[in-house]
RNA sequence: GCGCUUGUAGCUCAGUGGAUAGAGCGACGGCCUCCGGAGCCGUAGGUCAGGAGUUCGACUCUCCUCAAGCGCGCCA
């Protein structure tokens, strides 16, 4: 398959043909890496997985599997303990991983999982009432980077912020303006502010913005009529604003979707109709109801439609999720929220299900809080309040890479202890430094290797490179970038690739540190192998959306 | 009360049924005649929250208990 290596290919064919030989027809089973040395290079449990069906000891079934198997790559084979093949590769097969990953240029790594299927990725999605803080970050990483890893796994990925910008909130920012507007202008008791009103600097700034627009005219308005003025003009100035720090933060959407095209184009409504025909809504006291499958794990039945007439933000996320999956036929949608929302999948999937499409398709990453921490305290945020730090500041504090790096290196559902004071240092105890140092030093050794008026050469890479133990592990470490990239889009899960990338550099920083590659006797091979790193280095930055910088 | 998430080294966390549980930071001790020392090598550090079960085998799956966070609204 294109994008994963010829050479560990060939290995776990061997390791499948050998099973086949016992009368199994079929297997997916691959070769494993060991935890201990002394258990080879690779290690397969397949004859205790297959004791039962076979019905024959593990340790026999091990010894039959090792006596079919047939690969140019391997050295030795050993069974060991209750039934597992060990098998000890050859310096061949390290050789021929450098090559067929160099060969393979960008393309390495990219596994074709998603057959060129429509995928739409949803995420940020903050309402347009204040900046972006850093937990919108990790929310913008995160998504930004699931596409990213979906693309080069083959998936047709959209990305979509999908916009707040009617309901109570947007109202209550409007509110907020207004009030500051009087009271900026004198006037403060003539219109108070509103009970959960935002309280942050910037609802200042925007009022002002509006004095140096329009004057004091609003002060004689009717309330009404500024009231819809303010949130508008507050509303899309934020919108703005956000859009920038997106930009800044390398995040791209193909669309921004607003939750009112959805009310002017009556697509609540008649999304609540079709519920109600097919019988998943039924109106009582006043109000239309759905009707939730307890088979789908929620509990109870929610309002759509509230005894008033409005419809509550579920009946508009249903039309929104209608429309994806069905209107633009995506064929799997991908959510990302904030945690305290949990409690909000069950009711959306039963949602999806009453639509007529399978709830499986629908994945919500839930992503926990981003706890700032500066000078080893946590700063407190609440957006209502006013006190937060915004992702424009850490960014101008600690650097987009920095950021993103730190914001994906942990899995999504476990809370982040972001240390500013670590983020901004530039040394070995920064993680993102440490990667980028190693892409940074193959650049550099790539420009001295130049300098000498040499280059990457067809010539074979010379094998007993790889009598060195450095040297194996680097080569090891790139064989298997395909099955990170593998388990990263099919967990969803950018924190595997930091992950790697870490292991990965320091498997570099290893070999580097262990003899020399330039002027060495088998130099042109050990620049192949730098060069390889580097280039697979740089393809987990760059499916981050970290820059992997060639001088630092 | 019910539900979701989390609990692994001093700290922050990896580990989607395999062998003796790993990394970074912090601590301690070494390594520059040399391609980038923003680096490398080594040492110490564990009742995987606790208990039971399933399995040839459990940090991983099931159940119970404890602890933390979050949900359970005709709020968004």
């Amino acid at each position: 398959m294109k994008g994963e290596n010829n050479a560990v290919i060939k290995l776990n064919e061997a390791l499948q043909n050998a099973i086949k030989l016992l009368g199994i027809e079929s297997t997916d089973e691959v070769f494993e890496r060991p935890r201990n040395e002394g258990h080879g290079d690779r290690a397969s449990s397949a004859a205790m997985k297959l004791a039962k069906t076979l019905r024959q000891k593990p340790l026999d079934i091990a010894k039959k599997i090792s006596e079919n198997l047939q690969c140019e790559y391997i050295e030795k084979v050993e069974t060991a303990g209750a039934g597992f093949v060990n098998v000890f590769l050859n310096k061949k097969f390290y050789a021929d991983v450098i090559e067929d990953a160099l060969k393979q240029e960008n393309n390495y790594g990219s596994v074709n999982l998603g057959n060129n299927k429509k995928v739409q990725v949803e995420f940020v999605s903050a309402n347009p009432t204040g900046p972006l803080h850093i937990g919108h970050g990790r929310g913008a990483a995160l998504g930004d980077s699931v596409a990213r890893i979906l693309e080069f796994t083959g998936w047709n990925v959209q990305r979509e912020y999908y916009v707040n910008d009617s309901g109570l909130q947007i109202e209550t920012l409007g509110r907020s303006t207004l009030a500051r507007y009087f009271e900026i202008l004198g006037q403060g008791n003539k219109f108070s502010f509103p009970e959960n009103g935002y309280k942050g600097d910037y609802i200042y700034d925007i009022a002002k913005e509006i004095i140096n627009l329009e004057g004091e005219k609003f002060l004689e308005m009717p309330e009404n009529e500024s009231v819809n003025y303010f949130k508008k003009y507050a509303a899309e100035k934020i919108m703005g604003e956000i859009k920038n720090d997106l930009e800044r933060f390398r995040v791209k959407f193909d669309k921004f979707f607003s939750e009112g095209f959805l009310h002017e184009n009556n697509l609540v409504m008649s999304a609540m109709n079709e519920l109600k025909t097919n019988g998943f809504a039924y109106e009582q006291d006043g109000a239309l109801w759905f009707k939730t499958e307890d088979t789908i794990g929620d509990d109870k039945d929610r309002v759509l439609i509230r005894a008033n007439g409005v419809p509550t933000y579920f009946a508009s996320d249903i039309a929104y999720h209608r429309n994806k999956f069905i209107t633009r036929g995506f064929e799997r949608v991908i959510d990302v929220w904030g945690a305290d929302h949990h409690g909000y999948i069950a009711r959306v999937k039963a949602a999806i299900k009453a639509m007529g499409k399978n709830p499986d398709d629908f994945d919500v990453l839930l992503i926990q809080l981003v706890n700032l921490i500066r000078d080893g305290k946590t700063v407190n945020m609440s957006t209502r309040a006013g006190e937060f730090v915004t992702l424009s500041e850490v960014l101008d504090e600690a650097g987009v890479d920095a950021a993103r790096f730190f914001l994906l290196m942990r899995k999504s559902d476990s809370k982040i202890d972001f240390d500013m004071d670590l983020a901004k240092k530039q040394g070995n105890e920064n993680p993102v430094y440490y990667v980028q140092y190693a892409h940074a030093r193959v650049c550099g050794i790539m420009r001295e290797y130049e300098k000498q008026g040499e280059k990457i050469s067809d010539e074979k890479i010379s094998e007993n490179i790889f009598s060195e133990k450095e040297a194996r592990e680097l080569a090891d470490m790139i064989a298997f970038f395909p099955d990170e990239i593998k388990s990263a889009s099919s967990t969803l899960a950018p924190h595997v690739l930091t992950a790697y990338a870490a292991s990965l550099a320091g498997a570099f920083h290893s070999f580097y540190n262990s003899g020399r590659i330039i002027d060495a006797p088998d130099s042109a091979g050990r620049v192949k192998i730098s060069c390889a790193a580097g280039k697979v280095v740089a393809k987990c930055l760059e499916l981050i959306g970290v820059n992997a910088p060639e001088r630092m």
